[in-house]
DNA sequence: CTCATTTCTTTACAATTGTTATCGTTCAAT
DNA sequence: ATTGAACGATAACAATTGTAAAGAAATGAG
């Protein structure tokens, strides 16, 4: 796909420092509550971040081929991460410890440029998902999916896309057969 | 109030550029639509930023005293804003164009991390929220608003926060004589 | 292939929320 | 003082969602 080999092309300055990580589907990669040392490039397959609630899991995040992946404000500040990072299919990661990687970025205007343009398009993304709530009720959010990201629902389990929706895989079900 | 003083020294860096702007309630001074020059540092008052639902309108966001307000994303990249910001109250605002503000971010390194900050700040703050969307019912999201952000409800109209928990006026009212 | 796990659907019922409308109060402007 | 707009509470009804449980279908490991 053109769209993974133009996002890899990114990675390229961090390549040599690269050590690759192989795991299988529901493996925890990262775990709330722990600081995040480690920042993950998905060669191949995909993984979710989740938060713990009163036991339930809420899925709020899914990441693909080409993206990379970590508790971007625990790695950078050095708090507890809020989130668990978490395959949902066999993956192969290649990873980056935060020494290097800050020394990267640290040497390079041009990708600490890239960097804070990432976050704040992050902010942008993360707003914009937030204004879907208000705006939406969960029928709605769900066409939104549909038309937005489709390969989520192609590809990742329906229980976890309804806690994505902030609703139960129950409400998801009824709203999908409702055609 | 100490909070604000506080807040408010932070201003100090712009203040030969400021032009004093005082608006009655309800004025909007940024339209949804209108790419935003203008960054609003508030004096007096409070206002809110809100976005056009098919008619309905929904409110995003508060600010007070010590606030500063604009659509950064906006301002940043030069593309329309997606709300609109409007004062709920007689405001006295200390505006600074865009020009002079990135003028005085760009030859000041400690301005800019500042900025940096701030913008790093507010992802945080639009991932909590989104987080409290994903986790809690709207009764729940009455309860956490009751300890967060009391100042809210004390002097904030209900139709305005029940847009902003992203229910009707008519459930908002129902939740709190629940008790 | 078989068994166990995971995933999804369905049902029945309770609880919550949305919608529409009415009514009383408060507040600001005239 | 009077009027009109804004605001909040309430009622009745429809629609949606949550909860708990059961069962079918798909998936994966051995």
């Amino acid at each position: 796909m053109k769209q993974v080999n133009i996002k890899q092309k990114n990675w390229d300055f961090f390549r040599p420092y690269f050590k690759q990580l192989v795991v299988p589907a529901k493996t925890i990669v990262l775990q709330e509550g722990k600081i995040s040392r480690t920042m993950f490039f998905i060669e191949k397959g995909c993984l979710r971040t989740w938060v713990n609630n009163d036991g339930k899991e809420i899925t709020t995040q899914f990441f693909f081929e080409g993206d990379s992946v970590s508790s971007i404000e625990s790695f950078i500040t050095n708090q507890p991460s809020l989130y668990s990072i978490e395959s949902l299919e066999p993956c192969i990661l290649q990873t980056i410890l935060k020494n290097d990687f800050q020394n990267i970025i640290e040497n390079s205007s041009e990708l600490k440029k890239k960097l804070e343009a990432h976050l704040f398009k992050r902010l942008f993304q993360s707003q914009q998902l937030l204004y879907s709530f208000l705006r939406n009720n969960p029928q709605q959010r769900y066409d939104e999916l549909i038309v937005k990201h489709p390969h989520i629902l192609q590809r990742i389990p329906q229980h976890y896309i309804a806690s994505y929706l902030g609703i139960t895989p129950v409400s998801l079900s009824r709203i999908r057969n409702r055609h």
